[in-house]
DNA sequence: CTATAAATGTTATGTTATAACATATCAAGT
DNA sequence: ACTTGATATGTTATAACATAACATTTATAG
C-alpha cells in the first residue's frame, strides 16, 4: 500500500515547525549537530515545499548572511540527505525536504511534469521486494531511489 | 521475480551484434531512422557495456568524424532513451545500453559502488504496483526509474 | 586551556546540459 | 526530377550542477 504526501492542501506553518522539531530530535538522538546553516537549509526546503536546486538554496543562505559559495549549500544538503531529512531527486538534480523524517523508508518520488511539484509516496512493501531481489541476485543493496514522472491529480483535471 | 543481466560473463561480440540488429528492427517497426550517429552511439555504449557520460560518448563520436559538440551526443542519446534502447542512469548522470530492448519494461538499475559496473534487473511485477499506486493517488505515471546503489556479487567476495 | 576534530568559508575549476540558430538531408506529393 | 515541409546534424555560446583543495573558525574532550 502507499500513502501520498505533497499534492493535497495542509497547514503549512505547523508542518514546517513540526519537521524542524523532528530534525532537532533526530540529530540529538544521533549526537549530530543541526548547525545554523544546516537548520536554515532544511527550513528553506520546507518553506518551499518543492524540489529546489542547490544554487536556489544557496541564494537563500546568502541572503541570510551565510557563505555564498556552492560548497556551503552542497555540504548542508549532503548532511541532510545522509540523515534522511532531505531527499535528492535524481531526475531533477534537486532536493526536497522529507515529509516524514521519523520513519525509516525508501521514498517513491512522484514528479509532475506539468506543475513541477514533487510528492513523496511512502512504500512499505518496497523494502521487502528489494531484500528479496538482493537474495536472488547476490547484489547487496545499500540505498534505493524510485522516481516517477507523470501528471499529478491537480494538473490532470485541466 | 527478477532476472539480472550485467554482472556475469557472456559472449560480448554476439551480444553487441544482436542488440544492433534488434535496434534496427525496433526503428523499422516504428518508422524511425537509426541514423549513423544514433547507431554509432548505441554501438559505443554496447561495446563499453557500462554506464558512460555523454561527454565520453561524444569523444568516441568525434573520433569517428561525427560532430564534436555536446548537442551531437545529447541528441543521439535522447533519441535512444526515448525509444528504450538506452537507459539513463540518473544517479550517475550517465547512459547505458539496454540489455533487452525488445521487452517493454521498467528497469531496476543496480549500481556497484566498488567497481562502478551497472546491471539491469528486469521487473515484471513493478508495472502492476505502479499502476495500482496510480489508481490510489490519482497520479498518472508516464515513466519510472528505479536505481539501487550497493555492492555487486563480484566485489562482495573480496 | 589546550589539542583535536568538526564545521564553515573561499578560490578555482571541472562536469553535465541546453538554448538558439545555420545547414544539410530525407520523404511525399506533383 | 523538383519543390516543399519535416527531420536531423552541426556550431556557438552559455547555463546549471558539482567538487577538489586549502584556510579559518568553532566546538568539545581530555
Amino acid at each position: 500500500m502507499s500513502s501520498i504526501i505533497g499534492f493535497e492542501k495542509h497547514d503549512h506553518g505547523s508542518c514546517v515547525y513540526a519537521a524542524l522539531q523532528a530534525a532537532d530530535q533526530v540529530c540529538q538522538d544521533r549526537s549530530l549537530r543541526l548547525t545554523p546553516v544546516r537548520r536554515r537549509t532544511l527550513e528553506v526546503l520546507l518553506e518551499h515545499h518543492r524540489a529546489m536546486g542547490a544554487y536556489d538554496v544557496l541564494e537563500r543562505l546568502k541572503e541570510d548572511g551565510f557563505g555564498s559559495k556552492p560548497p556551503i549549500a552542497y555540504r548542508a544538503l549532503g548532511f541532510l540527505v545522509e540523515q534522511g531529512l532531505v531527499h535528492r531527486v535524481e531526475k531533477l538534480n534537486a532536493y526536497i525536504a522529507c515529509t516524514h523524517p521519523d520513519q525509516d523508508h525508501t521514498p517513491t518520488m512522484l514528479i509532475c511534469s506539468e506543475c513541477h511539484k514533487v510528492a513523496e509516496a511512502i512504500e512499505t512493501t518496497q523494502e521487502k521486494r528489494l531484500t528479496h531481489m538482493q537474495q536472488q541476485s547476490g547484489f547487496r543493496v545499500t540505498s534505493v531511489a524510485i522516481e516517477a514522472d507523470g501528471i499529478c491529480p491537480d494538473c490532470d483535471g485541466k
